[in-house]
RNA sequence: GCGGAAGUAGCUCAUUUGGUAGAGCGAUAGCCUUCCAAGCUAUAGGUGGCGGGUUCGAGCCCCGUUUUCCGCUCCA
């Protein structure tokens, strides 16, 4: 575990140190759970993003992609159910230092009287037998008749104070109705605070309620809003899928962990629309697909797992997370959905447009149901970066740290490299970078002996280096070193680019 | 949000009871080098996280604040 730990800090540190991910606002102390992609990063994540999309819209004759902004129209997180499965308040105890929603502690408190109420009602039917009448014991005892007034009162004084909302209000009554920690047992409760998953801003210049938009906690809605458009412009047939790369927010209580978890994230989603009663079919279809991909990368299976969930969220009828065994253990990569048609029915109803599709196989009209591939781009990021980075020992004795980066997504895919800095071997490396990069993203350096040169590149992931030595002039062959193996072969200038499209 | 620990050069760390801040690595420039880090020379780089207090004098003591890490808490 200490070793572990120990490791993602060098991970980290390796980060920033060779240009990958800075903390944002660094000079001026920061600014928490916020990272910015550095020059190399930046790179790395294009590929992965790249390697992503391909995979979902060059491989897939049925799906499409959209880049849907990222302010959209309040109703949409009402319709979608954040507004208001997401704005909870929480309390603090301060003795146990457990953390609780404020409206389930007094929902118990009206759950504990509706237990006593009950309690009486047994109470009662064991005493009068068969003469009992619930009816009127419920109209007649004194004591229930004050447990239901007490109930009602609570949860009147309750809903106004929650729809008012009114956290100084929700914590008098918590302390009116002396409410304690079922932990520490006592009443030494914080502040009601509001918990809010989104963050808002206003449009407009002049600031006004109506004009609260908010930044989006998912990539998704902004597929779900197009897809009518999508589906009629493209003139796409059930089943077919729509992908989004994009920026989300959300405000977490607890932001930790690197880039694992961050207010600002990118997702890489996919919204697969299907006919109802597939679903099932299409949710396994793509667990096995997105799978796949992972192990596309190179990193073995034992890297990752399903884990299915046992509780649903509210729009969901079956998920399952792909966990990937980071420094700090199994954590979701990615979750897939089956949505129901909890969205589009949705939209429809809050937008009153007309959601269906016509099944032209089935003679049909219904609203489609849905299965969502939901990636997180960051977290593949660190994931596919920490798995890359290894501290060797060399039979030498002497010891390297190298990014085992999958080639397709390295930030470099080539280095030139003149082996010493003159006798015109400069002006060779030159010529062959600028007819390399036409095609691969290559690197040229001439500072410092080679074998720096070679564990620096090692060090951002290049899987190859070309090297240019006395030999070359006479026969233009060149030296070309695999960062993996540390070996070498001497191929002609001429077969350089050719080497790389075979090797990358 | 609570509790604990820490914050000195780009990085890793020194400065042993308060007396004007140093090293290694790295970086830059040059030299030397014909294939795998640690050869030579020179140079740059710190208002000691920030603010206040005590003191003749604070990196060191006190208070506040902020950031990071660890634990708890929370999480579609």
């Amino acid at each position: 575990m200490a070793n572990n730990e120990d490791l993602f800090k060098k991970i980290t540190s390796h980060a920033k140190e060779y240009g990958f991910i800075f903390p944002s606002s660094e000079i001026y102390d920061g600014l928490g759970a916020v990272y910015d992609y550095a020059q190399n990063g930046v790179e790395l994540k294009n590929n992965i993003k790249q390697y992503w999309w391909k995979s979902m819209t060059q491989m897939h004759d049925n799906i499409v992609g959209i880049d849907s902004a990222i302010f959209m129209h309040p109703k949409i997180w009402k319709a979608s159910g954040h507004v208001d499965a997401f704005n909870d308040p929480l309390i603090d105890n301060k003795d146990s230092k457990k953390r609780y929603r404020a409206d389930v502690l007094i929902e118990d408190y009206i759950a504990k009287l509706e237990d006593k109420v009950n309690k009486e009602v047994e109470k009662a039917r064991k005493r009068f037998k068969d003469s009992f009448n619930e009816e009127q014991f419920l109209s007649t005892s004194q004591r229930v008749i004050e447990y239901n007034k007490e109930k009602e009162d609570v949860h009147n004084r309750y809903s106004k104070l929650m729809n008012d909302n009114d956290l100084a209000g929700l914590k008098s009554l918590i302390e009116e109705l002396g409410i304690v920690c079922p932990i520490s047992g006592t009443r030494n409760w914080t502040d009601v605070r509001q918990f809010n998953l989104m963050f808002s801003t206003k449009v407009g210049s002049v600031s006004d309620d109506s004009d609260v938009l908010y930044l989006r906690p998912e990539t998704a809605q902004g597929i779900f809003v197009n897809y009518l458009n999508v589906q009629k412009t493209g003139r796409m047939k059930i089943p077919f899928g729509i992908a989004q790369i994009g920026k989300a927010f959300r405000n977490e209580i607890v932001a930790r962990q690197f880039i694992f978890r961050m207010r600002e994230f990118e997702q890489m989603e996919m919204e697969f629309f299907v006919r109802p009663t597939t679903e099932m079919k299409w949710f396994e279809y793509w667990k096995e697909e997105r799978m796949n991909w992972h192990k596309s990368l190179g990193i073995p299976q034992e890297k990752y797992r399903f884990h299915d969930h046992e509780k649903l969220a509210h729009y969901a009828n079956a998920a399952t997370d792909i966990e990937f065994e980071f420094p700090f253990g199994f954590k979701e990569l990615e979750g897939i959905h089956s949505r129901t048609d909890f969205d589009l029915k949705r939209h429809q109803e809050f937008s009153g447009k007309k959601i269906q599709y016509f099944d032209s196989e089935t003679n049909e009209s219904y609203t489609p149901y849905c299965v969502e591939t939901s990636i997180g781009l960051d977290r593949t990021f660190l994931a596919i970066f920490s798995y890359a980075y290894k501290e060797e020992q060399l039979s030498d004795g002497s010891s390297r740290v190298v990014l085992n980066l999958p080639n397709i997504l390295a930030p470099n895919k080539v280095s030139i490299l003149p082996l010493v800095n003159k006798d015109g071997l400069p002006e060779k490396a030159h010529a062959i970078m600028d007819d390399v990069r036409k095609d691969f993203k290559a690197h040229y350096e001439e500072k410092d002996t080679i074998g720096k040169r070679y564990r620096r590149q090692d060090a951002i992931g290049t899987p190859f280096c070309v090297t240019v030595d006395n030999d070359t002039l006479k026969d233009n062959t060149v030296t070309i070193r695999s960062r993996s193996t540390m070996e070498q072969e001497r191929i002609p200038i001429d077969n350089v680019k050719q080497y790389l499209r075979d090797n990358l």
